[in-house]
DNA sequence: AATATTTGACCGGG
DNA sequence: CCCGGTCAAATATT
């Protein structure tokens, strides 16, 4: 690493400071988990408009001094379109101490364990809209984008791949955010006023450790952080989108879902060797979506009646932003009853 | 009838 | 031209 010119070491603080807040939040949250389901609640959606706030500041760009596209902000969709997937697992060669994933931006890779064999439900209801074999692979993959795309404008997508050793393994790989509203988790969340903060939720939280260690110096590769439009226009109905503060996260997340500590696995064989330094604000950007991501899982966790959702650990990681290998897999596996 | 899946065509990037 | 991703017509499911 070289020395580190800041420039953007600011922001980066200022992020941190952010997500320190978030800490205390979690803590105060945990604190009262037992007896105020309202001031749980309250913590929970403050959790949430900081993380969300921290979003906005890493996006809203205006690093070094120059700001990228500030009025088309308001989507959240990355870079769906204009980015091809090197990171197909690719070649036989199954888990090989390759250290450093290439994982395209905005994706987030989870090896879910389906028992049953079957369908893979994570609280999300998808469409599948293709399916295609792939090279290397034994098993075909499968698109789903998600069902309320048409209505909702929601640009959330996921592929689905069974592992070709052991079929009861699926390669989920998620794209883009939900912003759409299930009506059931919509209902729960609006409705439910648990007398009785479940406790599950408590275990979340535990888990819920945020690692900012690392995220003190920032890095300095200032190549700023452009979004590519995103390719969802049409379809957003006007005058109604999270741009700025979603009431209602997209906490849908109904089935028992675990989340197990990330995990380095499989890796695509793919030309590692002239990596692109991965822009450490996506890095961070992609930290606080995962960020998010788990917010709204316990967000939805607090305030559902009885959720199957069994927690055991959750270990997320910040650090690494100076480094190429940011890696934000998690390993999912998802419980069917 | 409306909605979901299947499947080959199509398209764009590398 | 190959490959991964998406479209869309045909088909299946409800």
């Amino acid at each position: 690493m070289e020395s580190v010119v800041d420039g953007n070491g600011g922001r980066s603080r200022l992020v941190m400071t952010e997500l320190s807040l978030i800490k205390e939040l979690v803590n105060q949250l945990d604190v009262h988990l037992g007896d105020c389901p309202d001031l749980c609640k309250h913590l929970a959606a403050q959790i949430f408009a900081v993380t969300e706030r921290s979003i906005g500041m890493i996006r809203s760009g205006s690093f070094g001094g120059q700001k990228r596209s500030a009025g088309s902000a308001g989507l959240d969709s990355p870079p769906l379109s204009g980015t091809p997937s090197p990171l197909s697992g690719v070649s036989d060669m199954s888990f090989k101490a390759n250290k450093r994933k290439r994982v395209e931006k905005g994706k987030r890779q989870v090896r879910v364990n389906s028992p049953g064999g079957g369908a893979v439900d994570d609280g999300f209801s998808w469409r599948k809209y293709g399916q295609k074999d792939i090279l290397g692979s034994h098993n075909p993959r499968g698109y789903y984008r998600c069902t309320y795309q048409k209505t909702q404008g929601c640009a959330a997508t996921k592929q689905v791949q069974r592992a070709d050793e052991d079929p009861t393994l699926f390669d989920v790989t998620y794209h883009g955010t939900h912003t759409c509203v299930h009506k059931t988790a919509a209902a729960a969340a609006a409705n439910v006023q648990p007398a009785m903060p479940n406790p599950d939720a408590h275990s979340l939280l535990q888990s819920l450790t945020v690692n900012t260690e690392g995220l003190t110096s920032g890095p300095q590769q200032s190549t700023p952080f452009s979004f590519s439009s995103p390719a969802v226009s049409s379809l957003t109905p006007p005058g109604h989108y999270p741009s700025s503060t979603p009431s209602t996260p997209e906490n849908c997340f109904g089935q028992g879902v675990t989340l197990s500590p990330p995990r380095l696995e499989l890796s695509p064989a793919t030309s590692d060797s002239s990596y692109n330094p991965m822009n450490p604000f996506e890095a961070e950007w992609r930290a606080e979506s995962e960020l998010q991501t788990m917010v709204s899982a316990l967000v939805a966790a607090a305030s559902m009646p009885e959720p199957p959702m069994e927690v055991e650990e959750t270990a997320f990681s910040l650090d690494g932003l100076e480094l190429l290998d940011f890696e934000p897999t998690f390993d999912v596996s998802i419980f069917l009853v």
